[in-house]
DNA sequence: ATGGTAATTGAAAACGATTGTCAATTCTCG
DNA sequence: CGAGAATTGACAATCGTTTTCAATTACCAT
């Protein structure tokens, strides 16, 4: 039997830059703000997910992010996260990175907008951030009579250590 | 209720650009010997799914294909269609082309790399070529020691007939 | 051409990710 | 504190795709 996914070998979780894996602290009070800016009500689960995906890994699954969730409060169930993620996703609170037919990953909207080069043997997942291609891309767009309104760049590759055996 | 697909609207079928419905016209032997060159037995169901991909529109769904084939052979079913084309696309003969969570669609792989732009309004895709892109993402890859095997490179916007409304 | 054999097929069931349904619960605001 | 609307969790449903399996077919050696 073959692998399905086009671009990464089944069963791998693709695993964070070290550096990358913790987000800036945010205060107590911020996440009930972000939920009522959405025009959401502030709820116990709405709380927690916001506080696995600050506080975890980056480019999560949903199903990470309810595991995560559940340890603590054991009564959440599994639709309220894919519920609320797609809200935030809507609001670009949170932004999806699809890799081919892989469930769908997560990560809480960065400030800096980067792309993402990916290893396809380990899953490591590189973030980067590359001006002169975003221009290019705002070009190619603009030659097409087309007004841009995002992109999916990813990239991948064979990381060092792979490379190394 | 809200579309559940990040790119472009539900139930839109991406259209295709009129210059390049039609690829360049293949002699009758050249299915026979793709599908033998791929180690594979020629069956009067893979050539016609040959066919339909060469002579149709690009960018088609499995089940597009699916229905195309069974028109004139309705006894073919669509576990044929996804597993031919799974396997053509393991051998880099089509090009997986994904939208977000949509359906995967294919295209026979062209002799020349391109990228699309999708139109987000009513679907229309674009191929383009650009190798400055190209090129800076060798670069950023070699950057992080990567060693480059493919990308994906989608940008998402809003056609000129779109944008007259 | 014929037959043996492994590859291929179609139908249907299974699958994994995600979404819908709905009655019960919980925020919010007055 | 309530009333009322939003939200929840359990569960079923859906969607695209893959697997299973018995029947068929293409291929190769005779
Ligand atoms: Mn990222
Ligand atoms: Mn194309
Ligand atoms: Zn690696
Ligand atoms: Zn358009």
């Amino acid at each position: 039997m073959e692998t399905t996914v086009p671009h990464l070998a089944k069963g791998r979780t693709p695993l964070e830059p070290e550096k990358l894996i913790r987000r800036e602290p945010v205060d107590p009070g911020k996440f009930k703000r972000m939920i009522r800016q959405m025009g959401l009500k502030v709820t116990q689960q709405r709380l927690a997910i916001l506080e696995s995906l600050s506080a975890g890994r980056a480019h999560v699954t949903a199903q990470e992010v309810f595991e995560t969730v559940n340890a603590s409060h054991p009564e959440i169930g599994f639709a309220t996260v894919y519920r609320f993620l797609r809200k935030m996703a809507e609001q670009n609170l949170v932004t999806e990175v699809r890799m081919g037919g892989l469930p769908a990953r997560y990560e809480l909207t960065p400030r800096r907008h980067h792309d993402h080069l990916t290893c396809v043997s380990c899953g490591q997942i590189v973030e980067f951030e590359c001006p002169p291609i975003e221009n290019l891309q705002e070009k190619v767009a603009n030659d097409h009579g087309f007004q841009l309104t995002h992109h999916v760049l990813e990239l991948y590759g064979i990381c060092p250590r792979c490379q190394a055996e």
